[in-house]
DNA sequence: CGCTGACTTGACAATATTCAACAGTAGTGG
DNA sequence: CCACTACTGTTGAATATTGTCAAGTCAGCG
């Protein structure tokens, strides 16, 4: 159930077998969750964690307006909310794209393991400093890149990411996203995502039908979106 | 030296007088920099953190068409670059908005630290996922608020944050960007700026003068920014 | 079969950018 | 000390990108 969050974490580290071990057992109780559920809510005080093992999750923030920004698209293996188990609160939602299913693990049992095993607190924290890293790219795409470059760039991010899990065949993968939900992680309206996504098919460099994106033209949608995937940080390191 | 690092530490959870003590000890050598330096290149392979001491920082990335947009602004207390602890390579630069200086914090003196002191592992761990929450916040400035919303937004936070570290008088501070950087803070030409600037003014809400802010009309600004502090999670928490 | 939500289109408007120019200031070197 | 340069801030006019409003299609679902 958590080996594609495994997989993640190899990527970026070693894990020995006595740790994932221990990262086997935290699971606890497992939630399932339907489409369009708000799983927690910004300010709520938590207690535990949740590692996404199906489906997709968003992080999002509303304003008094009535507008939603999307800032983080979680997929499976993703520790969603871990950043919860030190701030406590969180200051967005944690809403459900798709149906699934989270795995919960405690903050205590996460406080106990990490104290036995002080590589893995290290391991986790690099985790937070990854997802805080692709949330600067994506701040990047807002404020310098066109509404073409962005989406570009979000579905060169997608793929990168769903290829270390496991869920890539080939150059397409499963993207549940609506229209408008683009919108709100782009920071565009659903009109001109719209309009955007058909000149990306257009120019010949992705398709997309029901709910699956497929890039025809890799070096070009790379080009658009200028992508570089660094700042996914997906290359082994040494911690401590 | 790096009380005002304390000071932002105590806010958000109890540090003992045995760990502020390690902390003190944590700093090595001081480097003081001028202004429009890039301290450190994305990319670069890295041993040690920065910890500000004195003047301003910023995050930035650059793009090929060479545009460039600034991630965070960091102000004296802010361990700059801690993420890089995790990361090894950071993702962007760090490079000085003005003349200061940074305490020098070798990665293995922190590894030691938290070794000993696993209670400071999850501070620091907390500190990075609040400069992420503050990443967050930017990236909905960026998707969802007008030019003005989001300058308005910038002063309410920044003046919140300068407090914290006694570096406010009244509802003045320094405030040393260029237009040029504001711009590629907000995502902005420099000319919308200059107008957006002007508006703020116009309306009353604040004044500029020689590289220093002060707020006219707080309520007017924080209403123009919807600026609602909780994303920079002021208040103490207890950590595991 | 009638809803509802997702997607699509057209016409028009607002926000922000681009380009070009100029004033003021600080720093540099002759 | 002054001329020179470079940077910062400012303004106007034209343009581009993206948003708004309104309407309509299509598919899935109870």
């Amino acid at each position: 159930m958590i080996t594609p969050h495994l997989k993640k974490l190899r990527l970026r580290t070693d894990i020995s077998s006595e740790e994932e071990r221990v990262i086997r057992d935290l699971v606890g109780e497992v939630r399932r969750f339907k489409a369009d559920e708000v799983l927690v809510h910004a300010g709520e005080e938590l207690d535990r964690c949740m590692l996404l093992v199906e489906g997709w999750l968003v992080r999002s923030k509303d304003l008094p307006s009535g507008e939603r920004q999307v800032l983080e698209i979680h997929i499976p293996g993703d520790f969603a909310d871990l950043h919860g188990f030190t701030l406590k609160r969180l200051d967005h939602d944690m809403a459900s794209v798709t149906d699934g299913a989270v795995a919960l693990v405690s903050h205590a049992a996460l406080a106990n393991i990490i104290e036995e095993h002080p590589h893995l607190a290290l391991v986790y924290w690099l985790s937070t400093n990854i997802d805080a890293s692709v949330g600067r790219e994506m701040a990047l795409s807002l404020g310098q890149r066109s509404a073409i470059s962005r989406m570009a760039h979000l579905f060169c991010e997608l793929h990168a990411r769903l290829k270390v899990v496991g869920e890539t065949r080939g150059d397409t993968f499963d993207f549940p996203l609506t229209q408008r939900e683009i919108a709100e992680y782009l920071g565009l309206t659903v009109v001109h995502v719209n309009r955007t996504l058909q000149e990306l098919r257009r120019k010949g460099l992705v398709e997309s039908e029901n709910r699956a994106i497929t890039i025809r033209d890799r070096r070009g949608l790379e080009a658009i979106a200028e992508f570089d995937p660094s700042y996914l940080h997906l290359e082994k390191r040494v911690l401590a």
